[in-house]
DNA sequence: TGTAAATATATAGTCAGTGTAAGCTTCGTG
DNA sequence: CACGAAGCTTACACTGACTATATATTTACA
């Protein structure tokens, strides 16, 4: 079945509600920017936009999903060559590649920035991000558990997924701290994050 | 200088601030207690809860700090022959030990268990409780970085710390969603987070 | 005891988010 | 085509977190 009107129109107004609030702000920040006036210069009532979106913060994450389905897929397709390892770093890469080149902020180096300083300034905005964060970790150790049931049991699981999580995400919050801001540089950090997590913290 | 009075007072209208909270939490529920009923409950305006506690979710974080100055401590207090990964398991133990005998939940098993409920049902306390693991990890990275010089730089430190905090994390996540509810398992499972971290993820 | 700083207070607001009921659009079925 | 069900949008009214401001009170200290 191809894509009803109602499902398109719905996919219209929600991509008409990221942008709009995204544009708005860029121009006012985030704070200073209502729900209300959002949802106006989107031209809907001020409850549509709840509809759409649980939070004000949730206008932000709206592509988050997609991550999670992306490494699940990854997970799910290995080879049977390919150890929990090669799998993790497979996840990573799609997951990058996807972000770099699909994702709204892909090229867009305008928008990147007004993300990036949501991002580090407004602490309900950091705490939504965290908790994205912790609900992709938990996914993917259902999906390392489910693929590698001889080797991991729950706990291990969880653990693989916390430690390789950890590692990306302090990796490139601390490539952003020492100002490397271009995609290359963090991402060159984010890799360095893995092969510690990968030797274990022993070999310092 | 010993405590004035007005610093005295003001530990103390915390503390009532903090015990009165709690207490009503634990009789009508996080969502259905509001400010101006803990306010009134302490006896103060609304305001002056405000005055000690920025948003209601940080009442439940009172000593939050003290694990923060508690690992810095141990990390700066660190053996010259011990290495990196002695001294996370100190602070690690320390900090431990510090939640189950000196922490508000201390043997308190009535109100551990309004904590954890609290915890895992609201999602507002919940984007507070990973941005406070948040802060102690940049905070762990700084002090990691301060003692070893030689061995690690901003990026790696910040990994050891994330990879740290993340096994403790995900593995006392994991446990509790387990139903495993005593300390003793808990911590169990904690312990062997830390070792996988200790290991390595290319050891599976 | 007088004075400045810190703190508490009341008042009046802004804004995020919810509940409800009513109306409009779209969908499937006969 | 018709019609009823289901899904969305909307206006409206409301709760409650949090802030700004201006005023009063308490405390520290000379």
């Amino acid at each position: 079945m191809e894509e009803s009107r109602r499902e398109r129109k719905k996919r219209q107004t929600r991509q008409l509600l990221v942008s709009t609030a995204l544009r708005l702000f860029a121009q006012q920040g985030y704070d200073q920017t209502t729900v209300a006036q959002i949802a106006a210069a989107a031209d809907v009532a001020t409850k549509t936009f709840f509809n759409y979106f649980p939070t004000k913060e949730d206008v932000l994450f709206a592509q988050a999903e997609q991550y999670m389905e992306l490494s699940a897929d990854v997970v799910a397709a290995r080879e049977p060559t390919d150890g929990l390892a090669e799998v993790l770093l497979k996840a990573y890469e799609q997951v990058i590649a996807h972000y770099l080149t699909v994702g709204p902020m892909a090229g867009d180096r305008e928008l990147t920035k007004v993300y990036e300083q949501v991002l580090m300034t407004v602490p309900a905005v950091q705490a939504r991000a965290l908790h994205l964060l912790f609900d992709l970790q938990r996914e993917l150790a259902r999906q390392l558990l489910k693929a590698f049931p001889d080797k991991l049991d729950p706990i291990s699981a969880a653990v693989v997924a916390g430690v390789f999580m950890g590692a990306v995400q302090s990796a490139g919050n601390a490539a952003r701290e020492l100002g490397q801001s271009s995609d290359e540089e963090i991402t060159e950090s984010m890799r360095r994050g893995v092969e510690i997590a990968m030797r274990g913290l022993r070999s310092f």
